[in-house]
DNA sequence: CCTGCATGTTTGACCAGTCAGTCATTTGAA
DNA sequence: TTCAAATGACTGACTGGTCAAACATGCAGG
């Protein structure tokens, strides 16, 4: 058999696709993504038909480690105040842990190529911190509003937030506390 | 004197571009745009330097525009709740009614051509909306945070309901109370 | 009223550069 | 030797921006 189509490489194109689209927006060009993966631009589509396919593997899989990440180490028997407290942490962290990949993810989030399918794809490791969430609001004045709209907002904040740590991270634990704090109040 | 530079083809390239931009991202032609206006490309080029300088016009523009309406009629002699409530609706009532232009905004907002220095130009037509907010937080909760925390915070509740109303138009009032609620709860 | 000229504007074919994707050829493990 | 995998020069499509020619307009003098 001849050398086998190697994960480690697929891996490599998926580092350095978020290297350089963090770096320059979706409209890097492929060759140079194929160049800092170390692989011939011949070869980058072999891996992945189309950069439009690049892209929304590069979205799932991103998305994905957020959502795994933000469950890790759940704390099951608390309350709900410091279970969600616990998953805010758990994104931030990632977030300004990973500032390339959360560039990228965030290109990604706008970028036209990435598919509903997609989307809907990475949603499913988030099914923890959407029950979560739906628990948490049930009882506080956010009980009748769609699902949805809360969960755009409390996105939205996130993001808000992770910028703001990264413009300013002395005083990242204030404004994770500031922002939770926030979020709180407004579930009720 | 031969015909004038009219502002009227000016004018119509700007909302050509917006059109154009909001249906196709900041990537579209400029061939496009200068189409859409009834103009030919080389034209498009004697009002506007480069692609980035119609950029940053659209942008400084778009922004301007928003932030005169939200202001409109403000109510100058009510409560601070009435006056946010003011300004809240005026946002979300010009983003959903002009959703071209929300949407080109959108993508200008992120657009890595428009620059600082339109920015900073934009935001001085937020001016009356900015000292409201920093008067409305003082006594709550988050008067210590950082405004531009909090500013971050507020746009983008707004760009989550904008989003959620144009996919559930009937439920516009609702979603603009819930979001509203959930803001003035958040600042205290 | 017409004609010719000067001034300034509009035009669109064109240019140079860029990009996603292809494919004939090479490589190297089995 | 065999053959899947890797390669990178190449292609065709497209883009932002240019520029020489065409055109509109106002005016002076016949």
């Amino acid at each position: 058999m001849a050398r086998p189509r190697s994960d480690d490489r697929r891996n490599a194109i998926m580092a350095a696709a978020t290297k350089i689209i963090a770096a320059q927006g979706i409209g890097a060009p492929t060759a140079l993504i194929a160049k800092a993966a170390g692989v011939s631009n011949g070869s980058l589509f072999t891996y992945f038909e189309t950069k439009a396919d690049l892209l929304n593997q590069l979205y799932i899989d991103l998305k994905s480690e957020l959502g795994a990440v933000a469950v890790d180490g759940f704390p099951v028997g608390e309350g709900q105040r410091e279970q969600l407290a616990h998953v805010w942490a758990g994104l931030l962290r990632w977030s300004t842990a990973n500032p390339e990949k959360r560039r990228a993810l965030k290109h990604l989030n706008v970028a036209e190529e990435v598919v509903t399918s997609s989307r809907e794809a990475a949603r499913c490791g988030f099914g923890e911190i959407t029950s979560l969430i739906e628990r948490a609001r049930e009882n506080g004045p956010m009980h009748a509003a769609p699902y949805g709209l809360f969960a755009a907002f409390m996105s939205a904040i996130a993001e808000a937030t992770v910028e703001f740590i990264l413009q300013d991270p002395e005083n990242a634990d204030a404004h994770r506390q500031t922002s939770f704090d926030a979020l709180w109040r407004m579930i009720g």
